[in-house]
DNA sequence: CAGTTATGTATAATACACTTTACATTTTTA
DNA sequence: TAAAAATGTAAAGTGTATTATACATAACTG
């Protein structure tokens, strides 16, 4: 699953740091999710789209699987 | 964080072991999160919201915290 | 009432989200 | 160019989401 999360942060010229603060978080935290190391808990998930004044499906990518 | 899953899944009356099996967990997962006893993974959330036709905001319910 | 289907509880094991700390590299800016 | 700020990597530890299994109870159906 992809997220616009660096993209968004890079919007609003913020860095990790402020970003992981906002959301209570810590900088690996973004790291992590902005690299694609895992995937956010959908409380971590809901707190970045309520930052980002987004909703979770514009923030997190779900790209349809369960075509096969 | 409260969800509408026991509410949706009575009102297409299907079972537990149903929408666990169309989301792709156990059973127990549907009843752990249907009986609050953890909080669903982004993925799997995104799961039950596509298969009820709705959004991750429309069934899982984030009453807002950080008001203090 | 007897049998089946649906729901709940308990517990141990596994996988993964997140933290912490420390260091390395890149980018910005004075 | 040198200092500072931002980004990345690595590894070990904690908490929690999810599985698996087994059993108990409730609700429905014949």
């Amino acid at each position: 699953m992809r997220n616009r999360i660096k993209e968004l942060r890079k919007e609003k010229r913020i860095s990790q740091e402020e970003l992981a603060s906002a959301v209570k978080v810590t900088r690996q935290t973004i790291i992590s999710l902005e690299n694609g190391k895992y995937n956010a808990s959908l409380i971590l998930a809901h707190a970045i789209a309520v930052y980002f004044g987004k909703t979770i499906e514009e923030i997190f990518l779900f790209e349809e699987e369960g075509s096969c």
